[in-house]
DNA sequence: TTGAAAGCGCTACCAG
DNA sequence: CTGGTAGCGCTTTCAA
């Protein structure tokens, strides 16, 4: 089923029919109608890869994500998706599970494609990658939510100064045994959250302790990291996690370990996904504008978006979101 | 960036360079090398589009699905996307939103991509819809995780038999006022488990008694649900869960009007996603294997794979999983 | 307002 | 083993 059929049916040149389909309004009522119904009658579905080869370009986005199982990546997906709609824009998704391996299939991929646009949110980037893919021309968003924005485009969550409200808030409550739990990807010189809190904690001298661990990103790992963590000897008062979603794998091994929270153990996460509020306890965290970071990268991808241009730098500044996960330190505890 | 120009530098003519990319082995070894030097040298990457209009495939599937915060879809999609790649297969999630305008609109995108396949996982089917699906000759297969499969394709979970034993279970421990909490789409005749719910306690005679409320998939709508619940007068025992991504929220609105799990109430959910074994307390659920969902899904669009074609008939069967959410009905209660 | 025709980049068939 | 070339289905001038 193509354009030449629906043409022969409809008694008119394919070149009209593509007129109507793409709403060219230079067609007589009479001939759109004509066609439109000759589309229906064959039901007809005009082929994207022709049309994208033909116009050179595709109204679709790439987005790459490290972990669509961590809803903070599925909530930046579909905010991004909904402004691309209403914007009659698609989006594919791809994940790579923190794969190198993945990260280069998919983004060649995208490019074989030809997207219109590629918006990178992952912590695995390669130089390498990322001088092919400027290579491509294609326009292309990179956000490291475990670093700093490496192309500034205008979206910049300031971690940093999230981190440094956690640590303050648990200091002023008397917390003095400090534990940071990442994941493998966001360690190294890359980590800016991680950096924060040492660096946080390590202003408040001596009389604060603290310690890192990491493991995977989701709830495994999370659980692992306290496991680890708590058989290290180290005593924890408070445990400040790199996102929610491990927070949760946390919590369930203090759960399981007796300790009670925060009675034991003051908890935080980080993003403020919606399981953040439905987990027991329920989290304080950091509140990360997800529909933001979505809108954001859809408008510096799409030049013929920004309708009012918003001044194009926006600047997310951290909003402490104050559950039952933490409390004051427990009072008289063994050092 | 073209075959032309890779051609023109690898001094050999088009048909050649593309021997060479699709690993054609007729292609002379030093031939090979040279076409690969200019490939690299140009950072050159096929059209996708190009490859896809004029091979007449794109060895890409479409996978579209109601809900992809609720983690069953994700991991189906995560199992399909394993498998399809495995065998050198992309796949393209599509998330409805159970809104039948956007299952409408991503059916037709999927057709336009001329998809080699496409999987609908849905409670929103139309039967319209699947004539235009069917009309278009895709190999596509539906499935609806509320409702018995559609077309056959050698997937069935044997829901029925699922919330049988749950319910056994439940009465065998004393429970005798049971709820159900659904959601909205998985109302109606379709829904195969509120059914079987309904059935299976109404075979207990007059001394069991039970309700069903229905909300939103998801976090929120299993706590409006319980709160529906809870206001109606019905005092439950026990409340059956239509998956546990909602079962996830009835335990938080249990929790808010402190409720004891199962002390006071005991709650199951369905599907067994991780959370509900990091959720507080973790749920009594029902194991549904995701992982083999999304082989089978794979093996029934994709003829060339099934390698040794494992009789194409794959009877789910329920596997309970007793935790912490459930237990004996409490003792003396007033009705 | 409409039609004819030249590509878009690639595959696959036919020769050689 | 390699080259030439006819499409794949659509968009987009250029003319009419």
């Amino acid at each position: 089923m193509n354009l030449e059929e629906v043409a022969k049916r409809a008694g008119v040149s394919t070149a009209t029919v593509s007129r109507v389909l793409n709403n060219i309004d230079v067609v007589k009522n009479s001939t759109r109608n004509k066609v439109m119904r000759a589309v229906s009658e064959l039901n007809y579905h005009p082929n994207l890869n022709a049309r994208a080869l033909a116009g050179g370009k595709s109204r679709t986005l790439g987005l790459i994500v490290s972990n669509l199982e961590n809803p903070f990546f599925l909530d930046v997906f579909r905010s991004l998706e909904a402004e691309a709609h209403s914007n009659n824009y698609e989006v594919i998704v791809a994940n790579t599970g923190y794969s190198a391996e993945q990260m280069v299939k998919h983004v060649r991929l995208m490019i074989g494609r030809r997207v219109d646009g590629l918006a990178v949110i992952v912590s695995e980037l390669d130089p390498e990658l990322m001088r092919e893919l400027s290579h491509s021309k294609i326009p292309t968003v990179f956000y490291d939510p475990g670093a700093k924005p490496r192309h500034a485009i205008g979206i910049r969550v300031n971690y940093r100064r999230s981190i440094e409200r956690i640590v303050e808030y648990l200091h002023a409550v008397g917390h003095n045994r400090l534990a940071f739990v990442g994941h493998h990807a966001s360690l190294g010189p890359i980590s800016e959250r991680e950096k924060a809190f040492v660096e946080t904690v390590s202003s408040y001298g001596e009389q604060t302790e603290y310690r890192t661990v990491a493991d995977q990103d989701g709830f495994d790992g999370g659980r692992n990291a306290a496991r680890k963590l708590l058989a290290s000897g180290f005593e924890p008062t408070a445990i400040i996690c790199v996102n929610d979603f491990m927070a949760v794998g946390v919590l369930r091994e203090l759960r399981e370990q007796g300790l009670r929270v925060p009675g034991d153990i003051s908890v935080t996460g980080f993003d403020n996904i919606k399981l953040s509020e439905y987990c027991y306890p329920p989290l304080t965290t950091v509140h990360i504008p997800r529909e933001q970071i979505g809108l954001m990268v859809f408008q510096s991808l799409v030049r013929e978006a920004a309708p009012n241009a918003p001044g194009r730098e926006l600047v997310l500044d951290p909003e402490l979101v104050l559950r039952e996960s933490t409390g004051a330190a427990p009072a008289a505890r063994k050092r």
